[in-house]
DNA sequence: CGATGGAATTTTGAATTCATAATAACTTTG
DNA sequence: CAAAGTTATTATGAATTCAAAATTCCATCG
């Protein structure tokens, strides 16, 4: 594994440690083994230590006093609520986007929902979740506002862990795509009250929660 | 001043910092003498900067490489940003507490409704905003989301030592109050949706940011 | 007199060191 | 043999140290 290079070198670790949690090396309620991962890294405790603290105040590690850090547990209660704070952002998200997105914007976003509804059609799970994924964050960068756009990415960034999008029965497809459709008519016809509503209330975000229920149970009996 | 003791220390510096700022006495844009910091606050040097680096990533100060922290400016459009993103939140909460909060909640924040009136009535500025704020945090509070509460509190301090509530003609602070009666009759009807709609709405915070404007300019000129 | 170049100083970034708290290993004893 | 107490080991928290970068200060030159 390639060494690091010096530079915001603590931003650099964390990116890493965010890499294992998410690929699994480093499971939830996992002790986080500072020694080794310096060694592993090749840097010393400090830019390690500043990393974990800062991935503390993100929310994805907990620092226990005196008794180390560990990868936050994400019980089903707190990835509902992520999930509910997601909503709202991008239930804002939409009503700024329609203020302010150009006309070459929407243009682009409906041709990512073109795509998307062919993926749908052809029934290619992976594909549609990127393109669909694409759209919202394309609707999220619409709407001009930083602080937004930071919040909802730290958000996604502490369940990204759990993300899991393989059951997906028709009628919840079906309807997730119904509400994209709604969302670039709004777009469309910019309609902020009814584009943050739909975003606030679509359902692929509460359908993820429900699929993921054994799969958090799964990881906190381990 | 007394020194800090230590435990969780940098979590301790951090908030001495940030009451520094808060009271002016580092000002926008100011480069944070790392120095001078630890022999004020009796620590060294690896706490005060691992206290920089979670206040960077709570958006306060701004970390520019090998040229030190300084403390986050403050744009107009910031602010902007950030109350339409307070805004948001709040109208989540208000959604959610109506599903969550028992009958002695609301009766509570009714109470404390009354007393806000009374402050108005007697045009007791200050008062009505700290039983205002206190309104407000109830609701997030019966949300009973944490992520959420966590969220709206750090936003609520990256923008607080812009607030400004003098100018409030009566104009405004009339419609205020009628959005605080309407949010009552929606809490006790618990009518999620409209108490979202009243908050998201709810022109306290747009009225914070008019007044806010020259403020705002004056310190950029500084 | 102002601009440019180059030491001297200060500041920053990161590794190392040191003290203390927590954990593990090992006795001892009932 | 198990439980409790004690010692040894390890891990953590924070200060210190060291190297590199930036800034300041001063001298020189145009």
């Amino acid at each position: 594994m390639s060494k690091i290079q010096h530079r915001n070198l603590y931003r650099e670790v964390a990116d890493r440690v965010l890499d294992l949690i998410e690929q699994g090396e480093l499971a939830s309620g996992d002790r986080i083994p500072e020694r080794e991962l310096c060694e592993r890294f090749g840097v010393s405790r400090t830019p390690l230590r500043e990393a974990l603290k800062v991935l503390a105040s993100e929310g994805v590690v907990e620092l226990l006093p005196n008794r180390g850090a560990r990868v936050r547990q994400l019980t089903l209660k707190m990835v509902k609520d992520t999930y509910d704070l997601m909503g709202a952002l991008e239930g804002l998200a939409g009503e700024l986007a329609c203020q302010q997105i150009s006309d070459e914007g929407i243009a682009e976003i409906r041709d990512l929902h073109g795509r998307m509804l062919d993926h749908y059609r052809n029934r290619e799970l992976a594909e549609y979740f990127r393109v669909n994924r694409q759209i919202h964050e394309g609707i999220l960068a619409a709407s001009q506002n930083e602080a937004l756009q930071e919040m909802y990415s730290n958000l996604s960034q502490r369940v990204k862990r759990v993300r899991y999008s393989k059951q997906m029965t028709d009628d919840f497809w079906r309807r997730a795509v119904e509400d994209h459709e709604a969302m670039i008519e709004a777009l469309e016809q910019r309609d902020g009250r009814w584009l943050g509503q739909i975003l606030r209330e679509h359902l692929c975000n509460k359908l993820e929660v429900a699929a993921m229920d054994e799969v958090i149970d799964d990881r906190q009996r381990a």
